[in-house]
DNA sequence: ACGTCTAGTCGAAACGTTTTGACACATCGT
DNA sequence: ACGATGTGTCAAAACGTTTCGACTAGACGT
């Protein structure tokens, strides 16, 4: 920068202004400067920046991934927020570790490197918005807490999800139907949306009349063919399977298979927040109700950033409605 | 930092001194400025720490993943990149712009913000390289390029993936295979691994005395189906096919259905550089031939990182064979 | 003709570290 | 008893920006 302001014959501070608008420059002047900047193919020292002005339009998306294994709507999620953040000309920086880990949270916010995080696979009571409201670092979430009215936010709305669901099964005749969940652990650390979907299935079953079995599984194809065996025997009355586990549902299928009952002839099954892709790959392709994952991290990113830059203002908490998305997996109840 | 060297009543110097260990401190020394630290619930400023030091501790990985659509073995690149750094006390930038836009990758390492980058999504001939090369920033791939002596890198040995893949199918008596290949205009670019499966597999065959079809598809269910279709009209002595393709495979098996073949008893499938997960989430599970994405992503960043850290040495180059996991997708060609 | 405002520019201080050079003191081998 | 070596500490300079206060010159209203 300094070669720059010589080379224009101009002080640092008027580069400085040219750059960043912050004073008015004369048109001369501003030519020759970015003349000086092209020859010397200046770009301005981010570290530096940052360190002077307090902000480092770095923004960190804290993504505990290892408990339920890899899902592809998680991805949809990160790259949804990627592409946002850099087109608001912010960086993304990914933060995988445990979700218990406090002291690494607390570790990352203190060392003045983030403007704001991003955080996903909330809990119903999260200790990291603790270390981060303590930490006066600004931050939104993909997902909410039970009281969320202080806290800006974007979720999917599992009500309606789960109801709409319930609904379309009403219709297709099924009255007893079960609700595969996410592993037990999960579960008891209370990840905001298999609590959600627990509680909205328990009200809309009772609503609608239905028998709902509420279980969990583990996030593996395997898991879900064990789990399905295991369930049929139990309750063979059972004619759908509501699931919350894009990565069971796969296994419950080949597992009714393997029982020799058809898809959706003798099992209906809809899968609430499983993505696209997941859906298409399996046969049949599998009815879905759920939001978009990539808009979602979007408006993550949006929400978040809009705290950072904009004035102070109330909370922004939006929830997205799922299209229930009817394919191969749901026909009417065997009578 | 000023105020944790006058609590201890030692100066700044000292404090920096008995943080990084940088020069002797006496124990007493050290005690009260860790007491004094504590205190104070000190945390470095990583901002003027990399601005003096000229070293961030962030490194970047570069992931175009719009192109192709999303697929799982992607998400576990990242993640064990994500691990890695972690553990190694980096932080991870995700930076997921198109691999043609060069500028932004130029001002992204102009900035002055990164110790390395870590590339994924390479081409044959990739023009990443020179802009890095360029602006004088250390960098390391997930996969490779054509002349790829003078680089770090870890790749997918896809010579022997392929050749082992169409091995498995010899020795099952197929005669006619299809090469299920990436997407036309991924291949036109040039992306690594896709010319590389498409090469081996050419070679292979003929050295195995195969016939071999190779075709491209684009990254979905749906045109997998199609495909095949297509593909089964034309060359109807087709027994085997042979997949680069995460998405399209499960298509492909459909569509297999759909025309009343069975699978594997009427088509088999191998996939190669599938993720267990995906093979998994099929009905029958899918025969693979891969290596471990997670590993491979860790292995990247270490590459990368002893390049930053190590002495500077020779290129690190290594090659990940892939295991060849026979699941329900193959068996014996039909006569 | 006088103060007041605005545009345009500059020099210097600040952001929070690391690193350099210097110094004091003790220990050691001869 | 003497230089050499090692230990422990400090003050100050640097890293590359942004921002504050000050200044000039012209425009404007009265």
């Amino acid at each position: 920068m300094v070669d720059v302001a010589r080379l224009a014959g101009v002080s640092v501070s008027t580069v400085s202004y040219a750059l960043n608008g912050t004073r008015p420059v004369s048109a001369e002047t501003r030519a020759r400067i970015e003349a000086a900047m092209a020859e010397l193919k200046y770009t301005p020292n981010l570290m530096a920046r940052s360190l002077r002005g307090r902000r480092s339009k770095i923004i960190a998306l804290v993504f505990p991934g290892q408990g339920r294994g890899i899902d592809i709507s998680s991805l949809g999620y990160i790259l949804g927020a990627s592409d946002h953040a850099q087109s608001l000309g912010y960086h993304l920086l990914l933060w995988t570790t445990e979700i218990d880990s406090l002291a690494s949270l607390r570790t990352l916010v203190g060392q003045g490197l983030l403007d704001g995080v991003l955080l996903m696979e909330v809990r119903m009571d999260d200790p990291r918005i603790a270390v981060l409201t303590e930490a006066d670092v600004p931050f939104a979430m993909i997902g909410r807490t039970d009281q969320a009215t202080e806290t800006d936010w974007v979720d999917t709305d599992f009500d309606q999800c789960v109801h709409d669901a319930l609904h379309h099964l009403t219709d297709l005749g099924h009255r007893h139907v079960a609700l595969v969940n996410q592993a037990a652990p999960i579960l008891e650390m209370g990840l905001s949306g298999a609590i959600r979907t627990q509680r909205a299935a328990q009200r809309s079953a009772a609503q609608l009349g239905l028998d709902l079995t509420a279980v969990t599984c583990d996030s593996t194809a395997p898991a879900g063919t064990a789990l399905i065996n295991h369930l049929l025997d139990r309750h063979p009355q059972l004619t759908a399977v509501l699931a919350l586990n894009e990565q069971a549902v796969p296994g419950v299928m080949a597992g009714a298979l393997e029982r020799g009952l058809r898809v959706p002839d003798d099992l209906s099954i809809v899968a609430v927040a499983m993505s696209e892709q997941a859906a298409l790959m399996a046969v049949p392709a599998i009815t879905t109700i759920s939001a978009d994952e990539h808009e979602m991290g979007r408006q993550g990113v949006e929400v978040l950033i809009n705290r950072l830059e904009g004035q102070p203002g109330p909370n922004t908490q939006k929830l997205f409605e799922g299209t229930l998305r009817v394919r191969g997996t749901t026909g009417p109840a065997r009578s």
